[in-house]
DNA sequence: GTGAGTCAGTCTTGTTACCAGACTGTCTAT
DNA sequence: ATAGACAGTCTGGTAACAAGACTGACTCAC
């Protein structure tokens, strides 16, 4: 996806990115969370280029995001869906959302995601442990131990032990 | 960014990813939470070419997501450091950090986040309302105000109202 | 049974962005 | 005086993107 190789480097964002790293994926996997699965829907949808959508669904393909299935054999047609893989984006959909809601919209939220059990709108990050909101300012950074200072970390490493506050 | 202009889109997704829909960008904002600011210090770490560098930045200060202050006069040297806006984007951070960690890390994880106050490490979405974590099968997705049909929403609004389960 | 339309692509042809590396200019250290 | 750090700009080749034409299998209306 990216000229350089950002697989290889020893971060998960770096990781992510690499799979996840355009806007056009992104924007596939939220049609994908709301239902539409269909090549053309998704063409439609997106107003994306047939070659490019190609490519991009191929690519998520092969990372096991997404999943075709032939939901018709004559002629073949097939319908492109969430893996569980895929759906574990869906939280970090929610917070780009949100921080599009916040940041980038003055006309209001277009789309809200609500909590399903309790009704209410409103989710965010909280910690596991506590079960506090948690905010940039209550986050700590800690190197963990598939570190390596490489191509993509040279100086990461450092800097994290450094700023070990 | 994106050669599509996906900003007029009426999804905060697709607003977001306008801005931060490649992967330097990302890199870079990682970089900068960790504490790396100057301009050389973020070319080493991620090895990316100094003029993409230099658009990156160009581009995220544009969106006021990074700002540029001088620490020192003679020669003029500047460091990069994320705005409010930016650090709102940490939560995100953590969750793509979190996905890699789970779907893309054989070896463990590269960094990890802790919440500061009880140290604990766990990170996650939860329901502001209740404070349960909350997975992919939790969210239900709703259409809001801001939501209108055009392009990148072409079909969105009427899938949204069909599965509105 | 012919023509229009749908669906899911591939192919072709510009245009744009990416990347590497060379170059510039100011300052500091030796 | 020379080397090196720092923060860029400039240049040229390569790769990705985007638009639209084309393919091909099918369905439905008439």
């Amino acid at each position: 996806m990216t000229r350089v190789d950002l697989a290889a480097v020893a971060c998960s964002i770096a990781r992510t990115v690499d799979v996840l790293g355009d806007a056009w994926s992104w924007l596939i996997v939220r049609d994908l969370t709301i239902g539409l699965g269909r090549f053309e829907d998704l063409r439609k949808d997106l107003g994306i280029s047939k070659q490019i959508l190609t490519d991009r669904l191929a690519n998520l393909q092969q990372h096991n995001i997404i999943e075709r299935t032939e939901y018709q054999s004559r002629p073949p047609r097939h319908e492109y869906s969430l893996t569980d893989r895929g759906r574990a984006l869906m939280p970090i959909l929610v917070l780009l959302t949100q921080w599009g809601d916040t940041w980038m919209s003055p006309d209001g939220p277009p789309m809200s995601f609500t909590h399903h059990a309790c009704g209410r709108p409103g989710l965010a990050l909280a910690c596991s442990g506590c079960g506090e909101p948690v905010t940039a300012d209550d986050i700590e950074l800690r190197p963990g131990p598939g570190g390596r200072t490489g191509p993509g970390t040279a100086l990461i490493a450092q800097a994290l032990r450094g700023t070990g506050s």
